[in-house]
DNA sequence: CTAGTGATCCGCT
DNA sequence: GCGGATCACTAGA
């Protein structure tokens, strides 16, 4: 079976699934944006939760394609990621930052800022300013409060540039992080 | 601009 | 007990 959503068939390769997810849009109740930057995590990756099998807090990276997988970083932050490959693999990808579009004040208000630039340039703050808690762990990405929308033409367009993940003490040279380069909403710039 | 640090939770060894 | 798939803030170059 195959799962197909915002034109991306969600059972390929997380690095695969990674790239083409640039370009698309995500909504949570309507609030969100085009993502930017994105990060592949997989199963025999030393990097991803899910290398040293299934647990109860990775249980969703296991389950199902196309699913939200929602963890707590740092004991503070919340982080998103797309499930991929067919359930029980264990593999997904991170959404590091978005391109703030739709309802920047309620964004705004969330994060208790005004900058576009600081609103979503981080997997903490697309967290934040989309209001994406636990609740939203292992829930499908086809229905509310997700929304998530094909690349228009305009995304298609955008230069992709790949470099190392981010913040991971492991596998620091798989190329494995994915973004719009020169883009002004990343967390960080690529090389 | 870079480097250092505190905050604060919880899964895992 | 340790140490993160982070962020915000400070100090100093």
């Amino acid at each position: 079976m195959t799962t197909y959503l915002a034109g991306i068939d969600f059972n390929a390769p997380s690095h695969e699934v990674a790239r083409l997810l640039i370009g698309v849009t995500v909504l949570v109740d309507g609030v969100g944006g085009r993502i930017v930057e994105t990060e592949a995590y997989d199963r025999e990756d030393p990097a991803s939760h899910t290398y040293n099998g299934p647990t109860e807090r990775n249980a969703a990276m296991f389950g199902p394609p196309a699913h939200a997988y929602v963890y707590r970083s740092y004991g503070i932050h919340w982080c998103l990621n797309f499930v991929c490959r067919e359930a029980g693999h264990g593999a997904g990808v991170l959404i590091r930052a978005i391109e703030p579009l739709h309802g920047l004040e309620t964004m705004a208000a969330r994060r208790k800022l005004d900058d576009p630039r600081l609103l979503t340039s981080g997997p903490g703050r697309v967290c934040q300013a989309l209001g994406i808690t636990r609740e939203h762990n292992g829930k499908s990405l086809a229905l509310p409060p997700f929304q998530l929308l094909p690349r228009d033409a305009v995304a298609l367009e955008l230069p992709v540039a790949a470099g190392p993940r981010i913040g991971i003490s492991k596998a620091m040279d798989t190329p494995w992080r994915f973004g719009v380069a020169r883009s002004p909403y990343l967390s960080k710039p690529f090389r």
